[in-house]
DNA sequence: TCTGGAAGTTACAGACCGGTAACACCCTAG
DNA sequence: CTAGGGTGTTACCGGTCTGTAACTTCCAGA
């Protein structure tokens, strides 16, 4: 009985898919690799044959997550090439999207807040990936014309970070609902500087 | 061999602390009861006549926990009595605080992001104290003569939040680090209007 | 001193976990 | 047609988890 993911496609493929979702959904600690494989149509011997630990197939979830979400950037050029301000903004909208009714937030976040012992192999990725991240959002503030592009950058990002959490604590009606607000305002705030 | 929570206090307190010390650190589902009673110098049983079963005992160690915040809310008014704009910087400053290099964020918003089942008794928990906290600092904001005090509250929420989270995947270089800078000028800004 | 309840001890049930071994199968490249 | 690698199947290991049963020990209050 091949779920909606198990497609014909290879079984690591399949795997990697699968674990994403459900990482995503139930959490790294609530999903056990039995259940990975057996929504991925396929078995534990055949994920133990392409990832040598699950917390190999955690690491290769989140990198597999940072670049769909660096895909989404892709986007963002190719609808306002070179205006870097609209890609801001764009920024903006779509990351309140993201802020849907049951949102489970940031994978490398909760995955930070889960694993919670320091010397975890992942958390190393994690800082890798988020610092990453973070460079993106700075140049892209930097080259939007603003001046304390570090400090915008990092604003919004705390700002989106509190979002996604506050939102499964309390919901999508919490102090979440008045994101894009406050990023547009803060974006305004800084350009007239 | 008891540790420093075992004091020679009742079965039931030594327990809470203790659960509420080793959920912080270690998360929900990275402890188990066997090693909160042996940390608590008890034991299984011990626990067990208390609480009637360890989703009771995680949501004890939240109440326990959002007390102690409130405990420090009182020491705000007891320092600045009447002045709740002192008041609001004094949130601040005790926030950015807790910010420190080993932080674990916040108990409640990370058990939220741990217990991914959406009908765990925890949840309801959760999300009444994190609306009676958002309550007390949107009054605040208020009480301190700030007009748009629903939103200054929000967006200060926001800020701690993903400050919290942040720090724990890229650690405390990370955007957290500008955290006082970005409520302060918050609040000026909400001021000046 | 006696007694009753709280606490400690040991053992266990039943489930799930990550990970491995041994073997059967199928499908494609030669 | 055949050989071999990727895949599926079953069973298992040792460990951990929450939760319970049955029993003993301790201690404070009458």
């Amino acid at each position: 009985m091949t779920d909606g993911v198990a497609e014909r496609s290879r079984p690591r493929d399949r795997i990697l898919e699968t674990a994403q979702d459900m990482f995503h959904k139930h959490g790294i600690k609530g999903v056990g690799v039995d259940a990975i494989t057996e929504a991925a149509g396929t078995n534990k011997m055949t994920l133990y044959r392409h990832f040598e630990s699950k917390d190999e197939l955690i690491i290769e979830c989140l990198r597999a997550t940072a670049a769909k979400a660096s895909r989404i950037w892709d986007e963002f050029e190719a609808q306002h090439p070179g205006d870097k301000l609209a890609q801001l903004h764009a920024w903006v909208h779509k990351a309140s999207e993201m802020l849907s009714a049951d949102c489970r937030g940031c994978d490398m976040a909760n995955a930070a807040v889960e694993l919670s012992e320091t010397d975890h192999p992942a958390r190393r990725v994690i800082k890798e990936l988020k610092e990453a991240q973070r460079e993106k959002l700075v140049a892209l503030c930097r080259d939007a014309g603003i001046g304390q592009a570090e400090l915008l950058a990092d604003t919004l990002s705390l700002l989106l970070e509190g979002a996604r959490v506050s939102m499964q604590s309390v919901g999508s009606e919490g102090p979440s609902a008045q994101f894009v607000r406050m990023a547009e305002s803060l974006i305004a705030s800084f350009r007239a500087r």
